[in-house]
DNA sequence: GTCATACAGGAGGTTACCTCA
DNA sequence: TCTGAGGTAACCTCCTGTATG
């Protein structure tokens, strides 16, 4: 989609941006593999953005992900299950996750922070390539193999999804500032347009300004059309405007009607 | 079939730690 | 050494979807 056709086909102007679509914000989708329409929500979208490759850590994910095959969080059938496989081990997770990160060794309140090395990076950023939402299974398999807590993996992926979209807004942000520096710039040359038309109106003598031609001209895109043809024999003043007061409309088409 | 309740998980926002210029 | 900014792990709250009685 051209950033044209944006401004001029859809008559809804800023309505832009991406979403996934419905198939997209099915989860464990991956999110390099969405595919987006437009719209101004803003959604998760080929993914670009601080992304580690690495060979040896790509491999671990496919056998992560084989190995957990058609599990999902969110289908119907597979809930219950996971509930019942994962739910003592989550809820375990949990609590230690707490007990730990809220307590240091001497007993303190501070809150400690680990910072991830290269291979747990590359390994994380892989897996979210894959899919960017886990179910409890891959969670607990992925913190296996990064020798972290499950409770680690989770913020690690909310915190990522948050950057994504993020970025994405900010991607989005800039798209439509120029969509409006664009359609200011349109506006302000139809307006000059208009004052010129109107300006040459007055300036002729008032038999030119009889509709003596059938011939109408658009004044966007300056094409001159041969009005009486077609059946349609309504007279038409040279520069037909529009017989409605006219205000310009950035969102529409202004070639639409030609 | 409908409603109330509980639970799990995600989004959005915030806090606090760490690194670096 | 000090400091402010930026990145990000960890946390909190709210909302939504699903299961269950």
């Amino acid at each position: 989609m051209g950033f044209d056709d944006v401004v001029c086909n859809t008559g809804l102007g800023l309505g832009l941006g991406f979403k996934p679509t419905a198939e997209d914000r099915k989860p464990n989708k991956p999110a390099a593999t969405s595919v987006f329409e437009p719209s101004l929500t803003l959604g998760l979208c080929g993914d670009t953005y601080n992304r580690v490759s690495s060979k040896g850590s790509k491999d671990a994910v496919e056998v992560l992900y084989r190995q957990d095959s058609g599990a999902s969080s969110f289908s119907n059938g597979s809930v219950k299950r996971e509930r019942e496989v994962g739910s003592e081990e989550v809820e375990l997770e949990r609590v230690s996750s707490r007990v730990i990160s809220d307590e240091d060794d001497d007993g303190t309140n501070a809150r400690k922070k680990l910072r991830l090395n290269k291979d747990q990076s590359a390994l994380l950023e892989e897996s979210f390539k894959l899919h960017s939402t886990l179910n409890p299974k891959q969670k607990q398999e992925l913190a296996r193999r990064l020798n972290l807590r499950p409770r680690q993996v989770e913020v690690w992926f909310q915190n990522r999804r948050a950057r994504t979209k993020l970025k994405q807004t900010e991607v989005d942000c800039e798209f439509l500032k120029k969509c409006c520096e664009t359609l200011t710039d349109e506006n302000r040359r139809l307006q000059k347009e208009l004052q010129e038309l109107k300006a040459l109106k007055l300036s002729q003598p008032f038999y030119m300004q009889l509709p003596a031609a059938t011939l109408t001209m658009c004044p966007s895109c300056e094409r001159i059309g041969g009005g009486g043809s077609g059946g349609d024999t309504t007279p038409k003043s040279p520069f037909s405007m529009a017989p409605k007061p006219h205000f310009f409309n950035p969102f529409a088409n202004p070639s639409a009607a030609c």
